[in-house]
DNA sequence: CATGAATGAGATTTCATTCAT
DNA sequence: GATGAATGAAATCTCATTCAT
């Protein structure tokens, strides 16, 4: 109970002021004095604050990957070996990430913490979540392989980095897109909303026509549409 | 000459380190002694850091606004009241930001320090830039709006921060992407490259249809197609 | 016995990490964590860290006191009143210190750890060393003096000081030169080695003319031979 | 002046009680509250702790060694190629040592600095002693193999360090045992009354006789006399 | 008998900034 | 116009010890 309570503080106290300034920014004395805690109980629960930051992100992947592995072994057997179209994929994992969250209702803190993850200078982070999450991606990366056959794998590659961009970007950043959207189209726009708007977008984008080949290392407008 | 070889070698080597690392993680110090200058220079001819954080912003914004502001009073010049294509606009902005950074070979640090000044909790930062060069924004997003005459306000708001963020995410995570795409597809990525395989995406993206109306038909704006 | 196991275990972690970094540089958490027994055991058994480092001195000093003893005992029985020349008191010494860790190879360790009881600043522990074991010390001196009847009370006081200093220094330095003269005159160096080297040296500084008399006559009992 | 003061304020400051407690045991809150001083004066001036401590070791070594290679200098320039005894190399060397400390009445502070070099677990303290001032020490030491050709090498090594366990450990422990001798003798004991006392000790302890060979004859240098 | 949790104190180090020159 | 010195504040982390169970 005592242990758990204090844990339970330190993190939920921590993702929040993390989410809010980014890890730099927020000092242990920022975690434990708003979670009144004593100031050394972050480095006796967890042992130095590159453990606390990668403890946050954990509470958050961990059942997420979980969840979208499991989420993923109903779909393969729903199709029973047969292709698994695109748009199924991408409305599974928008519906696991949006699960994961939901309880807390901090699907906005998610997201900033996996934007924080890209944009910060963590090396620690990046490597903690790609040698303990990279699975989960790689199967998935796979399925959608399988989706756009007709997608060179370069192109895929990097047209999954473009929308991941999109959806990191734009969910990182929401609360300051929110008050723009609200003040000058006064929308009340929630996440469920987004999620909506991204898509048909994220399908168009990765449906788009093939860009022009290059040629011979240059450029040229040859077209292999 | 000395003044100007002393901030001209602190901007340089603090736009670097910036980008590399991120505002709260580069020190003064690390900045004047990389720039082998004196510690105090940087609070002697900026005031402060954030001073010197907007400095480093303004070296690149301030070329960007005039050429694009030129560049936008040619196109307008060209198409002589008529709408101009959502393409060209397109166009138009990319060659533009490329020209920026073209002679300093610093596109990548230009795209990464854009990507911080989104993620980072620089409030005074967000609100330098919004303030100095909204403006340009501004008279793009018009032009862009008559440009999508079918598209809902809030729509296209959101399309554009949408492929902001694409744009924003890939170009400042460059180097680590580069180097997966490299080892797995045995591609030498130039940025180029990038903007070659970007375009297609982007119209397409902006183009995609509207996604359904909420149930409650709670916004009159977001129409079905 | 479990309690006798993590007090054991505790003593032989403790006197192995004293002897290699200090009293002050060897946490409780770094002699627990080793010992693989809970932080709070040591306060738990010993009451302190200050009482656990006496302790680990006891376990030397305690059978050493009572050893030295009898060894007296039985050479004075041997000698039936008569002086027992100085080698033969220093052997005596010899053999019993030698005698002590001798079934935990741990020789070394005991040097060390004498070594630091006089150059670290642990004012508790010398006068904890001086009180418990400040008696056999006394006997010894007094058999000295016996024989070594010309020499002046306050130069036999140094001399044997000054020995002190070389068997201590030598022994708790041993790990150091050794490997320095390993390497460069290809000696394989045991600890009975020194002793045997010792010996000579000690008597001879023992039997060394006195120094020349101070001019001012201060000293009266400091003659020249 | 400024910074020179500041710079031999924590000198002087940190020497005394580096010399009263040792390393750990002194903080930097301890020097700069003592010399009145900003607490990051040390860094600032220093860079760390570490190199603080080194700092105050080469304030007077680095005299030393300038003072003993111009004492040897003449020395060889008296001798004129001939050996110089061994008597007046320790006489030059003790000379030395107590004229570098003198102008500062230091010299107990110096010993017991030396005495820590050697006991304290400061690696890298032993790591730079040893690399600047290693030089002054091999040539000190090939001139007393000169002056003492029938020792073995090894034996005039061990016998060496015999004799600097000797030095430092007297000298460096000189408060408690002079407290010692001053109530037992009523001695009032200065350092140049133990050098005195020291001088013809050391001289017979170089000059005992060599020990017995081992049986096995193991090492051919250890020979009988 | 033993331990996990917790804590107040204090360690070193780094920071942006100021100031006298 | 520029800089070396200095500093107050705050950073992370480690410490020996205590306490409730």
């Amino acid at each position: 109970m005592a242990q758990s309570d204090t844990v339970t503080r330190i993190l939920d106290t921590a993702e929040v002021l993390f989410a809010e300034r980014g890890f730099a920014e927020t000092s242990l004395r920022n975690i434990t004095s708003k979670a009144r805690v004593n100031l050394a109980a972050v480095n006796y629960h967890f042992g130095s604050k590159k453990a606390l930051i990668q403890a946050v992100f954990s509470r958050y992947l961990d059942p997420f990957t979980q969840r979208f592995h499991t989420a993923l072994d109903e779909l393969e057997a729903q199709h029973e070996g047969r292709v698994i179209p695109l748009e199924t994929l991408l409305e599974t994992m928008a519906t696991t990430v949006l699960a994961v969250p939901a309880e807390r209702n901090s699907l906005k803190v998610f997201m900033r913490l996996l934007g924080l993850a890209y944009s910060q200078a963590q090396g620690h982070l990046r490597r903690h979540i790609q040698q303990e999450y990279g699975d989960v991606f790689t199967r998935f990366t796979e399925l959608v392989r399988q989706a756009t056959p007709d997608l060179p794998d370069a192109e895929r590659f990097w047209r999954l980095h473009f929308m991941l961009g999109t959806v990191i970007f734009t969910l990182s950043g929401l609360d300051a897109l929110r008050d723009i959207a609200e003040k000058d189209y006064h929308e009340q726009v929630t996440v469920r909303d987004l999620v909506r708007r991204l898509r048909p977008v994220v399908v168009a984008a990765m449906n788009a026509p093939l860009p022009p080949a290059l040629e011979e290392g240059k450029y040229a407008n040859a077209q292999a549409s």
